[in-house]
DNA sequence: CCTACCGCTACTATTTCCGTAGCGCAAGGC
DNA sequence: GCCTTGCGCTACGGAAATAGTAGCGGTAGG
């Protein structure tokens, strides 16, 4: 899975989630993380965008494409397996 | 999500997708990752035992809780999205 | 002109990761 | 006894990723 060489990154599944409802500009997802670094953020973004997952739409911001918002859905099994996952682990 | 700070670093996913489906020793768990370092490899085994997700049986070796193997079945969908999209970005 | 926002780059310091070597231990031959 | 094999894992130096801060060039509006 060359996938999770990509997600295994840090930042990856954190951005994805982040624009998962509503496209962010670059400072506000920037927030949305938690003022990570610009660089960082950038990178992220450059890798995101060649694998087709995201884009830049002006003037919206950054947002997922069609296979990138597949993509973001799957996120939400992982966020309820979260919430079970926090409530066992307190 | 406290999990996509867990989940966002190297070779985590990794770890949990090459012990879906049968328990490895360290060693082989190395192996599977690619020889990865072993300090690396005990660093991401040390959290995701702290966190309840996997834990070490002899003499089989590293295998997922039963959270933790829930947390695995995420992963096929993921898998299969991942199908796709390296069907489209070829 | 000045202010405010945009995406993003440059640079340094810190953290993380990698690669290699090897420790201590237990089990199995000989 | 004692040698080999495999186990989980540690130590350590160098390489790479990440963090933090400052600021550039561009556009739009007062």
């Amino acid at each position: 899975m060359a996938l999770l060489d990509l997600l295994g990154r840090r930042w990856t599944l954190r951005i994805l989630w982040e624009l998962r409802d509503e496209p962010l500009t670059f400072r506000a997802l920037q927030q949305a993380c938690g003022n990570l670094s610009p660089s960082v953020l950038n990178d992220r973004l450059r890798e995101l965008r060649g694998a087709g997952i995201l884009e830049l739409r002006e003037p919206e911001g950054y947002a997922p494409t069609a296979i990138g918002k597949d993509l973001g859905e799957i996120l939400v099994p992982l966020d309820n397996w979260a919430k079970r996952w926090a409530r066992q682990t307190r």
